[in-house]
DNA sequence: ACAAGATGTTATTATTAAAATTACACGGAC
DNA sequence: GTCCGTGTAATTTTAATAATAACATCTTGT
């Protein structure tokens, strides 16, 4: 399939919301900065409402943040826009009359959550305000 | 696109082998327990060659592992298949015109780097030992 | 020598999750 | 009422993966 990058795209409109501060910002033209269509962004940004982490109103361009940019982490948005999509997935269709195989799977589950929570605990300590931080860095060091 | 289990059977491999030592484990045999193929586990352990984690000969069923399991690391294990496949995905394919859209990328990375080093350091302080110990505990825990 | 059965490798096809696209109901502002 | 926007569902296209097929090559046993 093709890699998900949701939360990059994500990440990307609520950074394009902040710097956009003042302006009204439609889906559509958030959509052209992304490179993308107007309706995926408006199903990322659905996401976003259904998390509580922007709030809009039907027919205006008006989007905006619920709380701080310093308040919304990186596993704010991952949740919001994968759910519970884990990082590392199992191979669920091994023979299920091998007893070995079902039992081994169990095994490696249980070292994919300890990978899966020390991710989460650093996407939980990484927020927007401290990507947008780095976007000015970014800007600063180009000249 | 499919999800990838290759980090998942190549571990079950390794166990089976452990598991059935003494046998000569072919790869159709192995193929059977993951309910899978032969030629794709024999990718999978040639991954496992070229890494240096096992060692086998050609026309002949005897795989072997080249160190103690406790001296392989599900690390070891990810690069050997999975290569530098990042667990987080940049959009790459943001508008080049938007100097916003790049460089916001580019913030994102570096943070994604973070998650990736820890996520990394854990799967390296789990090796094959310890998936085996938590099978046997898995297997006397149903009875 | 040669047959059987295994590995090692490449190429092709099928599967599947994601993004792209389309369509349209609905809301707000002029 | 028209225009432009959001919200959402359905469909199509794209791309990464596993499945499959094909075959060269090696090892052992007869």
């Amino acid at each position: 399939m093709k890699y998900s990058t949701r939360l990059s795209d994500t990440l990307h409109v609520l950074a394009f919301l902040v710097l956009g501060e003042g302006q009204r910002m439609t889906s559509t033209m958030i959509a052209e900065s992304i490179r993308t269509n107007p309706a995926y962004i408006r199903q990322l940004m659905s996401a976003l409402k259904n998390a509580g982490i922007i709030a809009s109103t039907q027919g205006q361009a008006n989007p905006r943040l619920t709380r701080e940019a310093s308040e919304i982490t990186m596993l704010d948005v991952y949740r919001a826009v994968e759910g519970n999509k884990p990082l590392l997935h199992l191979d669920v269709a091994t023979n299920p009359e091998c007893g070995v195989g079902v039992n081994i799977q169990l095994a490696i589950s249980d070292f994919y959550g300890d990978v899966q929570q020390v991710a989460e605990q650093t996407m939980q300590t990484i927020t927007l305000q401290d990507i947008l931080e780095r976007y000015r860095e970014k800007l600063e060091s180009l000249r």
